[in-house]
DNA sequence: CCCTTTCGGTTCATGTATGAAGTATAGCGC
DNA sequence: GCGCTATACTTCATACATGAACCGAAAGGG
């Protein structure tokens, strides 16, 4: 009888253990001075082409529109993407990779890619087939 | 050829699933005005017989103290609990769990597991177990 | 053509998390 | 008992996320 609290396979295991994922990655991540969210911004934008609308930006990341307002004033303070204006619509700013940004993308890619296989080298080919399968299972339309 | 970028098992669809299930467990708990962070903070305080210094609260929750010290101003302010001097070391201070504190902790639990049991129903018996043995091998020591 | 609505972004308030720096107290060695 | 170090908490700066309120520009109806 050892259940103190925590239920086997309950929220808290799945929150707690992507969380130490998370960190695991990010920290890596850190030695070029990219976080996660920085890095998916800047792969979203490189698979678009370079350039995106804030407002797509902030569809491809999942997040609201002034989460992208934010993010994209650090990554432009990084150096990484600039604000351009739309040719296309007076409202509308893109978010546009520079040439420390194309870098930034494909070294933090390669870390975090790295840093996924040794977190995930942990489990069998099976067992990763398994974790997708339950991920998408748990959350509707990931 | 439609692997366009997220991998299958990959961080990302670790990541995403997380949020989407600590979202619709946090968007259940919003109704008494809890978040899965201040409900934490009650049970660590409920389970260790209603007060606790702010470390050894930082300690249970696996966070910094200076998130313990905003997180307990949030509680207090929300009159769910109360700083107390610690009669044992002048330097601590216990936070002590109030009446309302009580009665939010049952209530939030009891919605929290509703919500889990909601979420983690998509999942048989099996595959709930699998969970639970995938999540220990990712995060060493959860 | 103007008016209303809608859309794209920014701003602000707030919640949650971290880490560095500061203050006060505790406790130890001598 | 003095001084040094370690501990307990707070404060501040920063990052990331949300939602509400706002403004300028586009777009559609009359």
């Amino acid at each position: 009888m050892n259940r103190k609290g925590t239920s086997p396979a309950g929220l808290f295991s799945l929150l707690h253990t992507a969380n130490a994922v998370q960190a695991q990655v990010e920290s890596r991540l850190d030695a070029i001075g990219l976080s996660l969210a920085k890095l998916a911004a800047l792969r979203a934008l490189a698979d678009a082409g370079e350039s995106l609308p804030l407002g797509q930006l902030a569809g491809r990341l999942a997040c609201v529109k002034s989460n992208i307002t934010q993010l994209v004033d650090r990554l432009e303070a990084d150096g990484l993407v600039a604000r351009q204006p739309d040719p296309h619509d007076r409202r509308g700013r893109l978010a546009v990779l520079t040439a420390a940004g194309k870098k930034a993308c494909r070294d933090g890619t390669r870390i975090q890619q790295e840093a996924e296989a040794n977190v995930f080298g942990a489990l069998t080919a099976d067992e990763a087939a398994a974790l997708g399968a339950l991920m998408q299972k748990l959350a509707p339309r990931a």
